[in-house]
DNA sequence: TAATAAAATGTCACAAAAGTCATATGTAGA
DNA sequence: TCTACATATGACTTTTGTGACATTTTATTA
């Protein structure tokens, strides 16, 4: 359980740590202290419920707005599309970019929680990608699905490099599926409802 | 997240403390209230809206963090290093990105005031970017000078595009300064102190 | 174990809220 | 042009939440 501390939260909402410590003693924030010194620690949960009863602005990493999107990065638009039914058939939001430019911008901006990337974009070195997010924080925690008809080797090389799995070419709708649920519930368990 | 008090917009407004609270009673100023006493905040992002909706002065310490910033896209390395020389020496921060996915995903981050934009790099249609950004909400005010050795026709077509000007290769050290500059100050004209 | 950073606590001055009344500004009608 | 009215703003006051500072204690790191 993700919990926040009293400095986090001053900073978070722009006010000093003292105010932060009144609010909770005065029960206005839902709060809980540690043993020892008795710091205080907030839940996420509960901050949220919070800056959303005083229509406080939330910040974007505590909302995971893009919990259920996923990103699919391919220059084969049918290819793409092709990955696109099979997941939004299963109830996930999903973005298609072709090129690289637009695959970073989309990253960037919806913040999704898995991408799927075709190792072979002309332009485009897959493993600088996989990479690239892994180095940047704000994308860092961005599921990477790798997908290509290219040899183990290859693959592997693009799991080394901080891809999370994947899958070669050809493949079944079903394994594509399973391949994207386990990430997802691997690092988001409410992330969806199951399709029964 | 930075914020206001209604006793620091008072006095940049130079109106009465009794007055912007009216005007967040009002709702025409945008603002939310800290639990405790009910004090009055107002989001930097929320309050600079407000001034250009009335067409009220807005200090410069409020614009835009990349309202200094420079993107330069270009593949070259060295060709880049020599954009970011020219562009630092000005007073200008700069970013640069040698491939697309690197491109969208700074620009949607930084969020610059410019990009340069090489036409022809590897992968990547520069046509297809100029597009894109112009499209795409976040980022649809970015200035693009477009940099290329390519003819007069493929940089027209570039402005036709959605580019803001180009510069054709090989060009002068001033003259890359010079665009740069009147495109920002065309779109911002308190960006920067000049250099004399 | 020592050094450093972060959080808690106590206190005081200040700043913001809220109520009220006076004044300024603008509009409509005669 | 003048008057009557509506509305916005400023001035003043009381109350109290918040910020700043200094200090102590705990947690983290080397």
């Amino acid at each position: 359980m993700k919990t926040l501390t009293t400095g986090e939260i001053a900073k978070i909402c722009d006010v000093n740590l003292r105010t932060v410590i009144r609010w909770i003693e005065r029960g206005d924030l839902k709060g809980f202290k540690l043993p020892g010194r008795g710091n205080n620690r907030v839940t996420q949960q509960d901050f949220v419920a919070f800056l959303q009863l005083h229509q406080m602005p939330v910040p974007a990493e505590f909302l995971d707005e893009g919990h259920n999107h996923v990103l699919i990065v391919d220059d084969e638009l049918p290819f793409a599309k092709s990955i696109q039914r099979v997941l939004k058939g299963a109830g996930y939001m999903t973005s298609i970019a072709n090129d690289g430019f637009s695959a970073g911008s989309q990253l960037s901006t919806i913040q999704p929680a898995l991408m799927t990337l075709d190792l072979s974009m002309p332009g485009l070195d897959g493993y600088d990608v996989i990479r690239f997010v892994r180095h940047s924080e704000r994308i860092s925690s961005t599921r990477i699905l790798v997908v290509s008809a290219l040899s183990d080797q290859a693959l592997i090389k693009a799991v080394e490099c901080g891809a999370d799995a994947y899958l070669q070419k050809p493949y079944m709708n079903s394994e594509l599926l399973a391949a994207v649920e386990m990430l997802i519930d691997n690092s988001n368990s409410k992330a969806k409802e199951g399709s029964g």
